[in-house]
DNA sequence: ACTTAACCGAGACGGTACGTCGAGTCTTTCT
DNA sequence: AGAAAGACTCGACGTACCGTCTCGGTTAAGT
């Protein structure tokens, strides 16, 4: 907690980089959790002091690393809504449960309650392919019936939210799952059951029956 | 790591409920991360070897600790279908945001990749309202115009998942995002934006205009 | 520190013998400092509460497992005086430098300050092979010319006390030392320095000239 | 197990002293067994950490406290040989059964075996009061009758080992056991037998005639 | 021969200390 | 003058044993 935040006119940009570069390597190897500034500080080549200079919490850290170094961007659009959504769909699966940080954001979560900053940065650096999805959803849902502008933002994040919660209860992502995401959004037609039950109740109309 | 577990009915009751009450009353205090082995002990009187020996694991500890001391329970059904729905969401609002289960489980994710069994722990947990909450929603969703079962199971992940996600980022739950999940569950219909935007385009529709 | 001490004659033999046996099994391997109780109780298949019955500390369980399990005698005597000695000090040095006893009893001695009784026990032990090398060398002193008895005790004592204080220095005992010492109790004659030097002065007159 | 030794030259100086001082004062209280790194880092005000980056093991602590910490030199030369002898023999006895070296030494003794480096700071510490008091006793003995240069290191061990070992065992020093060992030295006439015995053998006749 | 008290194995318990790791701060050294 | 290097205090980690304490289940002494 610097009370006098340095120059950064001043900054050293091999340092930079360099930190920037362990930090995204050591999320991908080890995940945030275990995520120390010593380490990074060790591979940086960098004393620890210069990485607490600029980054005062591990998790601003982690958080402008993601946000230099990740590319994330709004899924093409190609045209056909249904074909779009379902490609929204699958790329949040991939971010939630396969990229670097579907890793590094759950464990994220308590350190960015402490720490406005670095959920803003965190946000901003989402917002670009935010909006562009958002965009997207939007056509989607204009195609409905409803009447007038929908509330894309909470479509999208119903999208990741849903995505994510399965992640963290260990439920995979099914194909059909997206299949009944996609038609919720482009359709307003709630999730069929599957035709087979699982062993866990999870997304089955099983266990409505069989309680 | 025991390769051998201890013999369960050798347990000491004393030991065991103050250790729960130990974990739990820290989980309010501290919340998970910053919840330590040593500090359940110390507040339980009780030695680190006892918690280690029948929790091998931080993430054992908190789940049976929920699991054991927290009361979950399915919304009550009133007949009306509308006002059943709302409070669910009501509900998961409040035991995503608000409640001990909010604080801990986001911190909990990356523990419980690892530990198939507490996730396991956690889910049993979770089950019984659970299953109360999908049969509410089967109704629900039986009384929208689609033909055939639906997989509530999905509709209550969405909307844990959804509330848990926008409070991950920062988002507080307003009382038209009620309105807009209730309704595009009970109706299917997708949710409405929002009259007046907000600053960072999260649940409006300001930011599609303006990007 | 048992208020009513058990009763010797429910006492198993089994079990006494293995906890014995186990005792210099461990000694031998990991010696006096690194045993424990535990371990003892664990390699002679018998409960913890067992030892501690019989043996309130570990330099008792300690002591009599040496004075039961660890033969010791005097050296023979072959009638000649300086043979006699010379081979009493090459037991002595194997006695303390190479023996089991050797490896415990400095470990043991700060838990012997404590506890009178498993002194005792040693020194019981020890009597008759020291009674017998006493006599040895009250024979070979009366050989020198002082007249009336000699306090040939401390001679005996001298003469491991010597060996011992090398042993813990970490000076490996040599044969001139042997023949030092034999000079000096059979002629009373003070050690002769030896021709060479040695790195550390011990044991050489260099050190005296060099310094 | 330190791979990369740190710099001494980096070494904090208000740090070292306490641990130092907390070293000594822990030894004189509880003395090396009960000696722990923990008590010394809180008494000093330190971090474990700090200790253990010094000193890896106990032993090389208490080693370097006794030897920066306690004083220690050889017996002042009076002229007369009997006396500085019988001097010589004193200081041993207080220095072996009174000092803080008599306490911690013995416990001492198997950590030194395993730790050759600590060994030899001890030594090297003894080393310049050993070479005045080696020095003294090569003026005893070149009084004596012997021809040529004597190993006045080997009897100085032998005046430490005789006492130290005796004191392990339990046997107070006596004014005689002091007589008796001065004029070993001194005259090279063996110990003369006290005209009392007492009731266990040691430095007495009498156990000699009684078993 | 039969009680019955004590010993037995097993091992959980509250503790103390271990030696390690990392956080975040502070100091020294070098360029 | 500022960055690297890294020593510092602090606190938690998970482990090993300590010595005490129940547990049932033998086992052997003394009716």
């Amino acid at each position: 907690v610097n009370a006098v935040p340095p120059d950064p006119r001043r900054r050293n940009t091999r340092s930079y980089d360099a930190i920037m570069d362990a930090t995204i390597g050591l999320l991908e190897e080890v995940g945030y959790q275990r995520l120390s500034v010593e380490a990074v500080a060790a591979r940086a080549g960098v004393g620890k002091t210069t990485v607490y200079r600029w980054w005062p919490t591990k998790v601003r850290l982690a958080a402008e690393a993601l946000a230099v170094r990740v590319e994330i961007g709004p899924v093409p659009s190609s045209g056909d809504l249904r074909s779009d959504v379902r490609a929204l769909v699958e790329a949040t699966v991939y971010a939630f449960t396969k990229s670097l940080l579907a890793r590094a954001l759950p464990d994220m979560a308590t350190d960015l309650d402490d720490d406005e900053y670095a959920r803003t940065r965190l946000v901003d650096w989402l917002g670009p392919a935010r909006s562009g999805n958002v965009r997207l959803l939007f056509g989607a849902a204009g195609h409905s019936p409803s009447v007038g502008p929908i509330d894309a933002g909470l479509l999208l994040d119903l999208i990741c939210g849903t995505v994510l919660y399965r992640h963290i209860l260990g439920r995979a992502a099914s194909d059909t799952m997206v299949e009944q995401l996609t038609a919720l959004i482009v359709d307003g037609r709630p999730p069929r059951a599957a035709s087979t039950g699982n062993r866990d109740g999870f997304g089955d109309i099983a266990d409505l029956t069989a309680t």
